[in-house]
DNA sequence: TCATTTGTAACTATTGTAGTTACAAATGAA
DNA sequence: TTCATTTGTAACTACAATAGTTACAAATGA
């Protein structure tokens, strides 16, 4: 299976960033919530920060906040931070002596090219205000 | 990166067989087009006969065939057969005393659930026969 | 001044996959 | 009937991607 879970979790401290908005949180904090290591959380909101979702404080009374309202932020965008790759990989080196093999690539790229851009289009109608709602629907109401 | 190239190959066999309608072919031979194991082949084609795609003769004379023809092979049919895990993966275990590790998980599924699913469709678009067609275009015509 | 926090490098462990070897069982041709 | 061919599958190795961890310099604010 694929064991990339950083999506997963990017969408996760989005959210939990959305859900308090008036305060930074460190990296510690974040990695209580996802239950894992503090480092593995800084990896992924380094990612994020590079397409300016989220920005940081270093040193005391630091950490991390969003840059723009949640309802602002899509999940396409999250894709795109944390995806590197492409989700359906070709096969290395077809024999390019057999007229299948040395054409195969091409005629691949196109179908993998709309399939990944229609995952991508999905994505695009979701945004980190959406998931925080229907966590919150999800979240039996407290006094 | 996915390090999953069974999707590309499959398609990539399925493709040589529609080629050559008429003769069985053998996991040695597809292997050369592919240029990689036999065994590697066979257990591709192992998934894709439990799909019903092809069909197995063993022994002298023995090989792979279609058992349909390629234009009613719809992509999505062996992404069925082949992509077992989702693409997108959860994180193991979120925090369950957070309000949002509790709950993330069945928020994050409808999102994934319908992101896969576009992908799907979009898949169910293409045939083996797009697939030969389009490689027949990008080979220069012989006599 | 100092505790806190980011940013990052370096490392280990785990997991999924490709590729390989080996061999039993099936099968058809001679 | 014999035998070369081919599938089907188990077992193994090698490699790559990732999660998790440790360590520490640099930044920062109390």
């Amino acid at each position: 299976m694929n064991t990339n879970q950083q999506f997963a979790v990017a969408i996760h401290i989005l959210t939990l960033l959305a859900a308090l908005p008036d305060q930074s949180l460190t990296s510690a904090q974040i990695a209580a919530s996802v239950n894992t290591n503090p480092v593995v959380i800084r990896r992924i909101l380094g990612q994020l920060r590079k397409q300016n979702l989220v920005e940081s404080r270093s040193g005391a009374s630091g950490g991390w906040k969003l840059t723009r309202a949640p309802s602002q932020i899509h999940l396409c965008s999250v894709y795109d931070a944390l995806i590197r790759a492409a989700l359906l990989g070709m096969h290395p080196h077809p024999n390019p002596g057999c007229p299948i093999g040395s054409h195969i690539h091409p005629a691949l790229e196109k179908v993998f090219e709309q399939a990944e851009q229609a995952m991508h289009n999905a994505l695009s109608g979701f945004t980190v205000q959406d998931v925080l709602l229907e966590i919150q629907t999800l979240e039996p109401a407290k006094e």
